[in-house]
DNA sequence: GTCTATACCTAGATAGAC
DNA sequence: GTCTATCTAGGTATAGAC
């Protein structure tokens, strides 16, 4: 490992920024499937042998990929007040920008998906729970507790379950966005208004 | 089981099988990443000039694995029937079968997701969005409906965006089962009494 | 319809000059 | 740290005997 402490020896020429966002390109035209280190090179602009330097392997270099997308996503919820605002538009705008991360990520988790490998060198971390929602879940619960306090929410709900269900509908809606290009049927609005009021008649 | 409107020539041995049968195999393991012509046909103890054979290429292979998972996706409503047991009971029964269902489809969809080029040839026939849930929809959405009737459910419950949003649900806790090896986070219970009362304060 | 054998290519990875 | 050059294994696909 070169840079653990960051940019303790040599200044960087950018080579590794640039095959970090060739790796993502072409995993996000192409998928996993095409992905390979001479057209990650080409892409990049860059020898083959460098992305080994860098990252040791291929599933070194996929692994930083996924890594790199991590942390951004405990930022989905920012902005995100209770209290402040309608309820059902700021749940729209929940899911709105869910869907739009989830639409950037989805190559990704498609690839540790597809790619057993990879899928246990992450195990081995334990950090294969953290590509799944965990992440996700507890800034949007925080925020659904909130509303509950305020009354704008159910008393008895399950925030938890209530988040994961919002990150099971935004990441269905950008994954069908993928599969068959363009929106997925219905709207985040229609979703939203069967999540507000329920299936029960009341 | 000799199917359907096929076995017109020569009875088959039964190569064709095999080879589905180990690439499915291979895919649930291992993913697309893996899969080789030449594995399949080492697992499947058929010479791998067969596949090429029966299926033209690689890709057709995997169209022809993608299809053979179609039809059963209608199954996935089956016996449940409007007014008979608790509305709860249904759905945690509904949930739980897709959630299935969607474990042994979701290294395909995985697949598709991580193929461009196996996408595309989805997109060519208008199929891509065959794949997606709309298929599931309709079954699911009618039981809804049915409910509705009997006045068990909201009387102006959006039923398609109900059906997609149990859709998600099951998905996501397929692809984390996956991931995580285990079961993902809550029990289906839990989402399904999210769905039903709703998140609004009553 | 299924096999063996093989052609041909592209993959991931390494060596060593600069 | 980045490059050029190269190795080897494995990939898809085809030819032709049975």
């Amino acid at each position: 490992m070169t840079d653990a402490g960051r940019r303790r020896g040599r200044p960087s020429t950018g080579v590794r920024e640039a095959v970090l966002a060739a790796t993502e390109a072409i995993l996000g035209e192409s998928g996993v499937a095409r992905l390979s280190t001479k057209e990650i090179a080409r892409r990049a602009g860059v020898a083959e042998s460098s992305i080994f330097y860098h990252f040791g392997d291929r599933l070194g270099l996929l692994q930083a990929v996924v890594a790199l997308h991590l942390p951004r996503f405990k930022d989905v919820a920012d902005g995100l007040v209770p209290g402040e605002g309608g309820l059902r538009a700021n749940l729209v705008a929940l899911l709105d920008g869910l869907v739009a991360f989830y639409a950037r990520v989805a190559p990704i988790l498609a690839a540790v998906q597809a790619d057993a490998e990879l899928r246990a060198r992450f195990a081995d971390r334990g950090a294969g729970e953290v590509i799944g929602p965990r992440r996700g879940v507890a800034p949007i619960a925080a925020y659904l507790a909130g509303e509950r306090e305020l009354g704008r929410v159910r008393a008895d709900l399950d925030v938890e379950a209530a988040a994961m269900v919002l990150l099971a509908v935004a990441h269905q809606r950008a994954v069908l966005g993928r599969l068959s290009d363009g929106p997925a049927p219905g709207g985040t609005g229609d979703a939203v208004d069967v999540l507000l009021a329920g299936l029960a008649a009341g």
